[in-house]
DNA sequence: AGGTAGCATCCCTTACATCA
DNA sequence: ATGATGTAAGGGATGCTACC
């Protein structure tokens, strides 16, 4: 299984956890499982802790393996003085705290990584917004210029003529990339990475109001 | 091949101990 | 006394294997 992979079952597993009550029980579902009650009084057998020894020696086992087999699971249980069952249930639910652990981990560190990708996001909106006004900036400049001196520079060589009139095809195609992005997020990561998706189902981002990055965060802050 | 018994494990849950 | 938390253990579901 691929690192993705694994955190697309990561995400679906915690979803699963935080909506466990997402999808309304169906029809064909197996009965719910019938609940023991134990009776007080027979309980002989008192739930009793473990001792810090037999705690000990299970911890160091299990940092050696997590699973057990039966011949260790019985030298265990031997040599601690335990019913095998006991040390079975033990690793079980040893397992099971480790697992929870790994995946509460594993979600933190998603959580730090998506919340980075949030803040360049913003930063480099911001900069394209930037770089925009600067290039209409530009190009009003060039707009006053020629009509100042419209008859200067028509004079020039044929070649000059056309260059003067017309931005050069590099300025061109940077200028029509500009004006035809409509969304910053074409621009910025190209559609490359195939996080549109991603995005598109975190934020709403409007294609013309100009959005500060302070009131991205606030917009972040709230989302989360 | 198909049924089934036995076993291990996972998962969810309960019961109990402990502590603030 | 009480609610929160941690954990030992019960029990259903499932997968695997051996046997008939």
């Amino acid at each position: 299984m691929s690192t993705q992979d694994d955190q697309v079952a990561l995400i679906s597993q915690l979803y699963s956890d935080f909506y466990p009550n997402q999808l309304p029980p169906q029809q064909g579902d197996k009965p719910k499982r019938r609940r023991r009650r134990k009776n007080k009084g027979e309980s002989e057998a008192k739930k009793r802790k473990l001792s810090e020894e037999q705690m000990n020696m299970l911890e160091i086992s299990f940092e050696v393996e997590h699973k057990l087999e039966s011949e260790r699971k019985e030298q265990l249980a031997s040599e601690l003085g335990l019913d095998p069952r006991q040390v079975a249930v033990w690793f079980q639910n040893r397992r099971a705290r480790w697992k929870n652990k790994r995946l509460e981990e594993e979600y933190s560190k998603l959580r730090k990584e998506h919340e980075s990708l949030v803040v360049d996001k913003c930063r480099l909106e911001t900069e394209v917004l930037r770089l925009k006004d600067e290039l209409k900036d530009a190009k009003n400049e060039i707009k006053k210029h020629e009509e100042r001196q419209p008859t200067t520079l028509s004079s020039l060589s044929p070649d000059h003529n056309v260059s003067s009139h017309s931005p050069s095809s590099s300025m061109v195609t940077i200028d029509h990339q500009l004006n035809n992005v409509t969304d910053p997020r074409e621009l910025l990561l190209g559609h490359q990475f195939g996080l549109e998706s991603c995005f598109d189902a975190t934020f709403y981002v409007p294609s013309t109001d100009y959005v500060p990055t302070v009131e991205w965060l606030d917009l972040y802050d709230i989302v989360n």
